[in-house]
DNA sequence: CGTTGACTTGACGGAAGTCAAAAGGTGTGG
DNA sequence: CCACACCTTTTGACTTCCGTCAAGTCAACG
């Protein structure tokens, strides 16, 4: 299976053989499957290994005492749901599965080896952290400064992104696990207006939505609709970067994995070239 | 002088005498002060070293095309400012004065050598990045989930934690240095609403805002009125990390030094006692 | 084929935005 | 020390985007 945490790592820099291998082992520890709906990591726990999700789609979520649900931010596959649990007491929120989501549970303590022994490593998990708090910068940006419309519409220009990173994307359209009703807590609108919303982006012709499948028919004038600018994600790897590792050996595709990766890497950016 | 990123990391631990010493010496480097309205780092760019907040009030801010502009975080005396320059390219939004602010530019190589030499300070330094994120996220729900009145009230709690943990606060006062229309920029409102909605906490005696002093005058029905919950800034110090570390000498006050420490933690977790 | 959950549509109300103008501070220079 | 400019705060009238409530459609599934 692909390492999607490996496919995310490598938007910021290239990993020698022997690097991929000890991401490939991450993925040989236990997994846990969790049903829709149900929660992956609760708020007040404090678990002994980190969740790194593989398949499905989770979502950092706090309840308020009227009942209110807020979604904070959204775990794609190679997403790592609690890195916090080296410091922190316990969660200050809950994550949850928005579908049937299976997860990798490593240990804390193989993740502090990786950070000791491999400085590649340790600074592309710190880029993706890093990464991380620019995505939730721009979700506040998104709930101050942007209307129903453009929320919505950023949102699908941002998970089109991330899960082409992780190679979950066929052209423009990808899985949507969404119900209208969780779309609305993640955008902190009603779930009556998304649906107005996503109507109007419809009638726009900018996406296709059925079932559980988003096509994004038009990225550039859905970029434009969403005042979309990706720069926030991080996500070109630099020329000094790529010459750091010299040679890189195939990988899950064998021979042709080098071009498949780089392939990956091209249309990412140029999706939604400026 | 005080030194305020050392009473900030103490929310999270405690420090040995030389723990203490290291972090004094990051005081030591060249300052720079920047006029109110001015930029203290820009967007694109990439230094060499890192700001941390003495004086003032930094904010993270980025400027949309139609020239509205979002706070997405506020940056008082012992926060740190850039911590991205260790890994990402550049920076994805500005840090702007929001009053006269003087920082203390640490060297990059000066805090990496920290990072690899005491894992005590390492991990107090995560905490703090850990819980910047747990801010943002608490932003987001504050976007989403609470009414203007809520908001306003709700950022007012959070600066007034801040401020009595960096001990800049005389009893519930504290410097509120944003104008009217830079809070309606970090709330995601207008001023006029703004204004609107402090008259309001005006009207029901929550408040007293007077110049660039905030007096809140009854914390418990601010909280309340905010719907705030302070856990998501992790300030509970446990017993068992006050146990690491046994013996802890005075500090910028001498002889009365661990008294003082010890009296702001526990005004500021009994200020929102729960 | 009835039940359930997700999506859709319409009518109405309200919180917050918009526009505009006045009032209150504050600093600077004559 | 006044006068002026400038910025911030305040107030009022009007508009609009989005929330609320409620009913109705549709597909999936036992």
């Amino acid at each position: 299976m692909a390492n999607p945490l490996t496919m995310k790592l490598e938007q910021f820099t290239r990993f020698t053989p022997e690097e991929r291998q000890r991401l490939d082992h991450l993925l040989t520890y236990p997994t846990k499957t969790v049903q829709r709906g149900r929660a992956i990591v609760r708020e007040g726990q404090k678990v002994g290994h980190i969740h790194l999700v593989l398949t499905g789609l989770g979502a950092r979520a706090k309840t308020l005492r009227n009942g209110e649900r807020q979604i904070m931010a959204l775990l794609v596959p190679g997403d790592l749901c609690d890195v916090e649990v080296f410091v922190l007491q316990a969660m200050d929120h809950d994550i949850m599965a928005m579908a049937e989501t299976t997860c990798v549970l490593i240990p804390e303590k193989v993740i502090q080896e990786l950070l000791t022994e491999s400085s590649n490593i340790t600074k592309a998990l710190w880029w993706s952290t890093m990464t991380d708090s620019a995505v939730l910068r721009e979700w506040i940006v998104d709930h101050g400064s942007r209307d129903a419309a453009e929320r919505i519409s950023h949102l699908m220009c941002e998970m089109l992104i991330r899960y082409r990173i992780v190679g979950a994307t066929t052209d423009d359209s990808f899985p949507f696990l969404l119900t209208q009703e969780e779309l609305a807590d993640a955008t902190g609108m009603t779930p009556v207006h998304v649906n107005r919303m996503i109507q109007q982006l419809r009638a726009e012709g900018l996406i296709e939505l059925r079932g559980k499948v988003l096509t994004v028919l038009d990225p550039q004038a859905l970029q434009q609709r969403a005042r979309y600018d990706s720069s926030y994600l991080h996500l070109t790897r630099t020329e000094q970067r790529d010459r750091e590792v010299s040679t890189r050996a195939g990988d899950l595709v064998s021979a042709t994995g080098q071009g498949v990766m780089r392939d990956v890497g091209e249309r990412v950016v140029s999706a939604f070239a400026r």
